[in-house]
DNA sequence: ATTGATAATGCGAATCATTTGCATTAATAA
DNA sequence: TTATTAATGCAAATGATTCGCATTATCAAT
């Protein structure tokens, strides 16, 4: 267990098989996985974990920084691990599929809105959603 | 009842006393409003309405395109009545306070999207959080 | 290596947000 | 005025997430 999660865990905090496991299946598990999913890869990994476990984690990491929680207008989250360069997503209506664009937004916008709302941003969320070219057809 | 609601219902659908109560509780009941802060605020106007009415009510506006939900990284939604431009939203992490600002996105990402990715966009939300000038001091 | 303090886990129950089934009520077209 | 049936209220069901608590296991200090 000598992940680089090693180096982010607060101290007081502890390097767990579920955590190491968790972070894990986020960041080479695909895309934007939810909750559940999380849990049923870990299962299959090893029976030794609880959803409880999984959404403390999740909750633990997202607080630690080195994952995002992502809204897509469903009823429950999406997560991915946090990346170098600001990324946004598509959503498809049809098919549902998440589709990660890159959009240089923040300097600009954030610059402006900052001087004309006196708002500190310190992070942005952009969901777009329309039809993937599949779909279209 | 009057309202010019009653042409916005579909062929078929009605117009009720709880239909035009929601929706003039969104309009002029200031920002952002949630399920459940709609439903006791329709209480305190009539008694005869449930929260599964609001519910239900809320998703058939929403279908219709007349009111939209937002997503703020909460447990639940928030609604607002359509506007006519394109608006985005600030949310303040220490106050929870929303501010919204008019921000130009969309017709120029919309097409660079929609060139490099073959995406048909036809919605987007823009959340952005930080501190809001009171929070910040 | 051994051990002790306590962070983290698993489990089940609790909570919160939302949806659904069904009998009743009421809007609207004839 | 009345018949059709959409919409409602209520309570129970479902889905997502959190919490309490006894047990387990990580990590720091022997």
């Amino acid at each position: 267990m000598k992940l680089e999660l090693t180096k982010l865990m607060d101290p007081g905090s502890r390097l767990t098989e579920q955590r190491a496991l968790i972070y894990k299946i986020i960041s080479d598990g695909g895309q934007h996985l939810d909750a559940d999913e999380i849990y049923s890869r870990a299962r299959q990994k090893s029976a030794r974990i609880s959803l409880a476990t999984v959404y403390r984690t999740l909750q633990k990491f997202k607080q630690m920084g080195i994952i995002d929680e992502l809204h897509f207008g469903q009823e429950h989250h999406h997560y991915e691990t946090r990346q170098e360069g600001e990324h946004y997503h598509l959503v498809c209506r049809s098919c549902g599929k998440v589709i990660e664009f890159t959009y240089p937004l923040s300097s600009k916008i954030k610059k402006d809105v900052m001087e004309a709302r006196d708002f500190k941003i310190v992070g942005a969320e952009v969901n777009m959603t329309g039809y993937c070219r599949r779909c279209r057809k």
